[in-house]
DNA sequence: ACAGTTTCCCGTAAATGC
DNA sequence: TGCATTTACGGGAAACTG
């Protein structure tokens, strides 16, 4: 078989397009019943063969399959018509935009076999085109294939798709592509993990977790000995990752510049937070996650030395319901707290030793989300504040990042680059003569 | 022809079915692609039709006479099988249960001539049912048809669609039952919209309108000299029932038990809130609705006689977003005003002369919605309260409802018996045999 | 009964049509 | 171009289903 056929049958590339703003759904998740594009890119400069390659889609687990299928789901698309590549690319290639598809499930007939033991986030399908090309009386069958896909039919679930997409990439890569890596998933170095998480951070809000905050993390999700975190732990038992992306989503929506500037310490324990403050000047806080509430939520602590008994409190827990009627500087700046008849803000230093207003004023003038709607006119402006009646020495700052093992680095610079990136992401064929775009709208 | 005939051809009819929680997708006010349900009931005593008796479904204006429809939309049921009366109901007749129904547009094809001048929320259609009945020899065409139904395909249709409702049920009954009501829309006395909208709060909240309130709204709606109301005027320019159903919106939502127990006055003019309050003791203060935001926001203004000048202050009005997480009790309770230094609250007595906490105190117990959330073990409760940095006499209080008289009186509670009555409502037809049950899933 | 999954549908935003 | 209407779909909750 003459090198060019071997070109030719790895020339269809699926890829997806540019990085898309809503994170909600991110790529590589597709939610049932609504609309996603895939532009399918011939890449080989063949301008010849323009109107001449009919691609068609499906998926790689087709009816043909159906039955050796390890009881996953099956799916069609809505319109699955075939598209002629007939677009002219910068590159001199050719290309085809399906656009407006969406998936529904095929149910299948024999339900019994069709039981799986896999969650439906966990259960991982692949976008397949195919072409037919014929080239000096030969026939060459062309095809691309997306990177997994999880489907799933409610957004509460994208949380859990995440997981698995991200579980996958550590492990796996188009080269080894196992879609059936969560029937017996295996375990994940926490060396590994732990850069993987920091990333989310990153790429949320521009910076990752530091040691200490890992650490935090460590201690919920590593199983004793050996410095590994399974599968279960992560995403099922106690849905450590849930939380850990509630905490994700409130930082992007309401915490962005704080956390970018790393005033949220953000992964300490409830005890830890207690040891780090006491002994600390009075009215020392720091910012925290609350752990119990799982939809994600941030509270303060700081300590009361004004008694003769030190004690560390804190309020009760912001949930983006209330973040997003109030920021968290503004709460900080204006709390106020009533105890023995006294009213102050017991808030003075952010941890280790920063005068509050130093640090949370100038978010008050950009961010305060009432603060847009004050131009009503004749009305005097209403400024929410929180308040409390009634309700105890740290170490050092926030560390910086731990440096990253070198082979790793690679590993997840990929990841990056397969969601994060604008242009394309890394093809999964080594000869990208055709490739396509995928998005959701 | 016989009685009996003449009977049993009026014996199907529509009627809704208990009336439903979900005040947002009102009865009669049908969104495409939205389940409801249709009872068709036989009200004759004849068990001996059962499973005789095949019922089937459609619209009054349906492909026969969609040419001369005068450019009114066509709509169809996605599934509109016939049923068989075959459920004895207790009172002895038979019904059928039409559950899952949902609409969808059915295009027509004469596109040019399709055009009304009627929008959406005025185009009003009737749902159907017929069944044919052999008895001794003779065939009898018996239908029912539902009282006019507004379709609309977003729920951002809903109040408009009610107005429409409202407006018919004043002009139109059963009997004259015209659906080309808004061709031409006839204007209505003030006097009887003054008291339709005064029961829109009564079943809101279970207090209508005084006649100080009324006056207000009056002043909106009336065209200068007859007293009279245009639907224009009410339903389109300034969309002043758009803001009044946005304020019945927020008073069931949030403010229910305030309005039960009459301590909003609600619609005042700025004006006259500032005539009231002038010459009233210092820190009285009213609460009233915004009439600049058109989503439905209530403020609180107060007199300040506490310097040479006296002064009337209103805080930026509350809409449901603060109301969500406040509630309007307590926000009163706790408004802090700092003017020249000093930090107060500057409401005292609520108009006229009621101290403030004798008033709120009780409803910030029962109704604060972050109350239930405090039981989170550890933390210090919080308190949103509201504040404002830096920022002139009245009449008597609420007056009694206005009577009414006697003829309107039988109109609007014919009108209400249609909409909040628990069992049927008064059937289309004089001779309610068959009647069906009908209501937005 | 229950958990995982899907469906339902409001409410807002964006797209579409006229 | 602006307004009227429709479509899209996130997000919370109910309904389903084994």
């Amino acid at each position: 078989q003459p090198l060019i056929t071997k070109l030719i049958e790895n020339a269809l590339v699926v890829e997806k397009q540019p990085f898309m703003q809503n994170l909600t759904h991110r790529p590589l998740i597709l939610k049932i019943g609504v609309r996603f594009t895939v532009t399918v890119r011939f890449l080989a400069n063949l301008p010849d063969f323009k109107f001449l390659l009919k691609v068609k889609p499906g998926f790689s687990r087709d009816v043909e399959e159906s039955n050796t299928t390890n009881g996953s789901r099956l799916f069609e698309f809505t319109r699955n018509d075939s598209k002629v590549l007939d677009v002219d690319t910068p590159g001199g290639g050719l290309m085809a935009e399906f656009a407006h598809m969406s998936l529904k499930e095929k149910k299948s007939k024999s339900k019994g076999a069709n039981e799986s033991y896999l969650g439906v986030t966990e259960d991982l399908h692949l976008i397949r085109f195919e072409t037919v090309l014929y080239h000096n009386g030969q026939t060459y069958n062309i095809n691309a294939r997306s990177l997994p896909v999880v489907i799933i039919t409610s957004s509460s679930q994208v949380p859990s798709a995440w997981a698995s997409i991200m579980w996958w990439n550590m492990h796996c890569t188009s080269k080894s592509m196992n879609l059936s890596l969560f029937l017996e998933p295996p375990p994940l170095p926490w060396q590994h993990l732990s850069q993987l998480l920091s990333w989310q951070f990153l790429s949320a809000a521009q910076r990752g977790l530091d040691e200490d905050q890992l650490s935090m993390l460590k201690e919920k999700l590593v199983d004793g000995h050996n410095d590994v975190v399974h599968w279960n732990r992560f995403s099922k038992d106690e849905s450590a990752w849930i939380w850990i992306d509630a905490i994700l989503t409130l930082i992007k929506k309401h915490l962005a510049d704080l956390w970018r500037d790393g005033h949220i310490m953000g992964f300490v324990s409830r005890q830890r937070a207690k040891l780090l403050l006491q002994g600390k000047p009075n009215g020392t806080f720091l910012i925290r996650f609350s752990e119990s509430v799982k939809g994600g939520a941030i509270t303060f602590s700081w300590v009361d030395s004004s008694t003769e008994e030190t004690h560390v409190h804190a309020v009760e827990p912001y949930t983006k319901q209330e973040l997003s009627l109030l920021s968290l500087p503004h709460v900080i700046t204006r709390y106020s707290l009533t105890m023995r008849g006294k009213t102050t803000n017991p808030l003075i230093y952010l941890y280790p030793d920063i005068p509050r207003d130093l640090v949370f004023e100038k978010y008050c003038k950009e961010s305060d989300p009432l603060a847009t709607k004050m131009k009503i006119k004749g009305y005097i402006k209403r400024i929410l504040t929180v308040s409390s009646n009634d309700p105890t020495p740290p170490p050092s700052p926030p560390t910086e990042m731990p440096e990253m093992d070198f082979e790793l680095t690679e590993i997840l610079d990929d990841f990056l680059g397969i969601f994060e990136s604008d242009g394309g992401f890394s093809p999964c064929q080594e000869t990208p003569y055709l490739d396509a775009l995928m998005s959701q709208d």
